[in-house]
Parts: structure tokens; sequence; C-alpha cells
DNA sequence: ATAAATTTTTAGTCTTGTCTAAATTTTTGA
DNA sequence: TCAAAAATTTAGACAAGACTAAAAATTTAT
């Protein structure tokens, strides 16, 4: 059995595999942990004794088949817990890491595949990161960030990084989600301007490098059509296709008994002062919800003779 | 922040405050750990330095309010993590402890709460242990070993002890459970006998010893009423008063699902040869079910001209 | 009341994981 | 290519927590 210690290790070598480097040298390990060069080396050698890294001196390590298979194990842990605090407990994503940090080294055989069944056996944790199976295998990740690709491509985002903090925060504002496919319509080193689910969106490029996408082939794009609902207009009709995956828990739950289900006809039926609640006419009622709300429900416009008033 | 070790002291402290012990000896808190008295007396000092237990050389230990606050908290989480793993996970009760006492460790000021919420706020764990509340508030246990009680006492069980286990597995086997109600009608030191849901029990008194009760009050008493299903015979009638509590998780729902609900009559349509299963007859519906699953439904028999074959 | 038994504490050791400071090796750059 | 810089390892120390063995205090039993 290892220690935590051991096991924050392992994940810390396999994720710098992961990465593009070259090898994973001493220092790297001493940066992700926070620690320094001196520990590392130090238990390098010990989990060399075990069998789990392969390692010469000064030249780097590379995890063993039997580490590499630990190291997935705790993540497919840390992911699922993740997964189980967010749609379980209403965490928010960005809440979840240190939690699930400590989760994830809770020793037990059968715990996390009973947490995976609770959870409906889940493919992605909350940012969008694939959960390696039972078996140990992986779905590769093959986005690149935002600024990686030029203008006019069409693409959905697949994961958003939360760290550091101020980016992510600025991203949480902005109201992007996994999921959510968009159209790059500007990029260059002083902005990146991209249209999403009926809206613009203008981010810096090192807060968009913080979104990775990956691209869609211009068949496979649906953006003209999936709008969200606070985007309808008076007098235009259209279709639910769902609630954004952002949003979970109570609210959720609340908005299904509402009404707001899939394949359900949606037309604007009364406008407040301010524009917000709006009232809507589903199934022959009206129901009034905030455009905080309104956002969450994903709908696909229907060609009518719109009046557009 | 205390370190798990820590917390492990002050539960045990905790513990042996709440049995019966006068004083809190080095020696019992060593054996509530399975450590060394020499250890003990390091950590106390440590424990007492922060205030966190009252200390005299010799003279054994208490909790000061601080310490006992702790304490509760961790008896909280511990009892909390053991009601999600039974309710949400499907784990049996006899498999959590360990689990739970991993989990009691990890530090969130706000994951226990929504943990509570989501397990709808129970009051008490899987075997019968009260939670104590946010506000550290917990419900003394009122009752005794079952041996403690005489002849003719009626009682409904309020804790399983599951140490040891080969003790715990016995009862496990004869299939007790919280909640059910008792009637001893034979108390010595050869054996205890008792009669519960139209079963009779015989213990040793060693096993009956693990065995927490309450004593009712005659006119609280419904064992003549209340039966299980399997114990049903041709020609009766019964209304269903409910799934018994230690049946959970997905062959819950399976019976609710069949139409086993709360005040529906049923009776008996058919058996086949083994007489097991048997078929009910639910709401015009015939329904065979196993005699392991009858068991779990609980049924109070109608007065009628019953013509038992 | 006092010797024996038991409990508790002290002193010293060990392991794990970390650190600093110094020594060694590798890489980089003129 | 070779000196300076950077990376890595070694040596020695330290804190937490546990252990053994022995000393000290308390309790028990005759």
């Amino acid at each position: 059995m290892l220690s935590q210690s051991e096991e924050n290790y392992l994940k810390a070598i396999f994720s710098i595999e992961l990465s593009n480097a070259k090898t994973v040298s001493t220092t790297l390990i001493a940066k992700n942990l926070s620690t320094k060069a001196s520990s590392v080396t130090d238990m390098i050698k010990k989990l060399a004794d075990k069998n789990l890294v392969n390692y010469e001196k000064y030249k780097g390590v590379k995890l063993t088949s039997e580490g590499k298979e630990i190291a997935l194990n705790i993540v497919r842990s840390h992911r699922i817990w993740e997964v189980f605090l967010v749609d379980k407990l209403n965490y928010n994503w960005d809440e979840v890491h240190d939690l699930a940090e400590q989760l994830e080294h809770i020793k037990s055989t059968t715990l996390i595949d009973k947490l995976d069944k609770l959870l409906g056996f889940p493919k992605h944790d909350p940012h969008g990161d694939p959960i390696p199976t039972e078996a140990g295998e992986i779905e590769p990740i093959n986005g690149k960030p935002i600024p990686n690709f030029k203008e006019g491509t069409i693409g959905r985002i697949i994961h958003i990084e939360d760290e550091p903090e101020i980016i992510y925060k600025q991203i949480l504002a902005e109201d992007l989600h996994i999921g959510s496919q968009l159209h790059i319509v500007e990029n260059n080193e002083k902005r990146v301007v991209f249209h999403s689910e009926g809206e613009e969106y203008v981010l810096a490029p090192i807060v968009a490098n913080n979104i990775t996408i990956t691209e869609l082939l211009k068949e496979e794009f649906s953006e003209e059509k999936s709008f969200r609902l606070s985007n309808l207009k008076n007098g235009e009709e259209a279709k639910i296709i769902g609630i954004s995956r952002e949003c979970r828990g109570e609210i959720r739950r609340r908005l299904l008994d509402l009404g707001f289900v899939i394949n359900t006809k949606i037309t604007v039926d009364l406008t407040s002062p301010m524009n917000n609640p709006r009232a809507y006419l589903v199934r022959d009622t009206s129901i009034a919800i905030r455009n905080e709300q309104a956002k969450f429900i994903l709908i696909e416009k229907i060609k009518t003779h719109a009046k557009s008033h």
C-alpha cells in the first residue's frame, strides 16, 4: 500500500509525462508538487526501489507500467470524486479541486466503482477531462487552446483550466462552458474574438489560452441553430434542445419541473419593464423566469414568418 | 488544523468518556487505538498544549469544551459518511466502518453539511447511533444490551455493535435489524430467547450483548401486529406497513416498483413446490418474489374469517 | 502497612518525509 | 572547448508519530 505522498509523486510524474515535456526532471516534479528538488530525489529512489519508476541518475524518471497503472487509478479516483462533488453536492467546479485531492487517496477496492455507478458512469469530469476506465484506458485529449487555431475555425470547448484562479474567474464570469460550440472570427496578439450561442466574446489571448477546443467540421457545426433562451426575440418560435451542462442540481431539476424539457416548443409571452424576468409560453402555460436561468436553456429557432415587432 | 492522529485520539477519548469509565486512562486510550501506552502519553501532552484536553500526570485526561466540539464533529462526519455509503452506494453496514474512518478526516467546512442535505438530514447512522447536529448536540443513547432486561420486557432494537466481527456476523445471519420490536421470553446465563416479527430467536448471552434495545411501554408495542410478508399464511389477508429499513438501494426500489407500497392489501396467491418463490396478490396482480425478499416487506394482518386450510 | 502488581511516564530509537547547504554532474554559451 | 550557470544528488538535520525498555508512581492484596 502506498502512502499519500508516494501517490502524489506518481500523479505528478504522470501529468508531466502527458504534457509535452521531453524528460521528467527532478525540477519539474519539484515545481509540480511545490517541494524541493532534494526531496524529489529522495522519493524517486524509493519509488524506483518499488519498481514504480525507472530511474537513472541525472537522467530523469519514467513511470513503469505498474507505476502508470497506479497513477491512472488516482486520476480516475480524483475525477470521479470531482463529478460527485459537482453533480451530487452542487459544488461549483472551481471549488472541487482541493477536496478531490484529499478524497482521491481514500483506500478501498470498491468505493470508486460504486461511486462511478451512482454517477451513471460519467466519461468526463467537470473540467471536461476524460475519466480513465476501470481498465486504465484513457481517451486522449486532442484539443489545443483557442489561440492555436486560425480565424474561421469552428470548434467545441472540451476543457477549461481552473488555474491560475484570476483567469479562471474571468472565464466563469463570461459564462462560457464545456460543450459549447464556437466560431473564431478574430485571432491576433491583442485579442481573440469568437461567437458562441448567439453571443460575441472578446478575450485576451492569455485568457483564451486556458480554454481548450477541438476543431469541428462544418457539417458538425450547429452554432447557427443553437441559442440560449435568453436570446430568443419577441415573435420568434423555438424548440428546446436541452439544458446546459453547466446547470446542475436543484436549479436543473426546477427548470425541468417547470416544463423546460427537450423538444418542447417555446415563445416569448410577456416582457417585464427591465426585460428580466421574462415570461415564456410553454405548453400553453406562461412561465416567468429570470434571464440568469433562461441562459441555461438551449434552444433551436424554428423558421417562421416572424413578424419581428 | 489537526492531524489525523490527533483527531483519532480526541475521538477515542470522547468515546471512552461516553462509556461508563470513571477516568479516561492512558491504558484505555491505548487499547482503544491499538497502540502503546507510551505513545498515548506523548500525544496527550501535545493535545494538552493545544488546550484540547485537561491533563494531570497519572490522573487521566478529560476533553476541554473545545476538544469535545472537535470530537463531536468527527463523530458527526463519520456517521454521515456511513449513511452515505449504505444509502447511496449500497454497502452493507458491516463494510462501512473502515471506510468512514478514512473519510471522516477529510478537511472541508462545507462538505459534511452538503452530504447531510443530500441524505435528507438523517438522525441515525446505519448502526442506529445518533448523528450529532451541526451545533454539536447529540441525542443520548438510553438503551442497554438485551441481557440487562428481565423476561417479559418489550423493546425496540436501537443499536447493533459490529465488533467483534464473529459475533456481528452471527447477528447478521439471524436477520435481526435496527428498529425491530421484540419481546423477551427467556433470559438466563445459558440463553436469551425473544420473539420478533413472527419469528423466535435464540441467542447466546454474549451475542445478545451486542444488541442494544430501549424498553417500550405495552401501548407502544405492535409486535403482535407486525409481521414479515414471508410469514403470511395461505388464506390470510394483510396490509403492507412498510419495507424494512435494512433493505436499501436497488432492491428497495425494485420492491416499490413492483407495487409493494404502504397500505396496499395483500394475500398469498400461489405457492411453488418449495414454497419459494411464492406469488402474492397485490392490486389484482399476481407477483412472485423469493422469500429472501419477502422478508423485507413488513405487514399487518387483517382480521378475516380465515379458512386456514 | 507494605510488598507485589499494575499503570504511567521518561529516555532513547526508528521511520517517513521534508528541509538546507554543500558537492557533483550536466548543460549552456561565448 | 571550457568556464559559468543550472540541475541534480549527497549529507546531515529536523518534526511527527510510534516503539522498546527501564524508571517512577499508584493501586491492590496479603
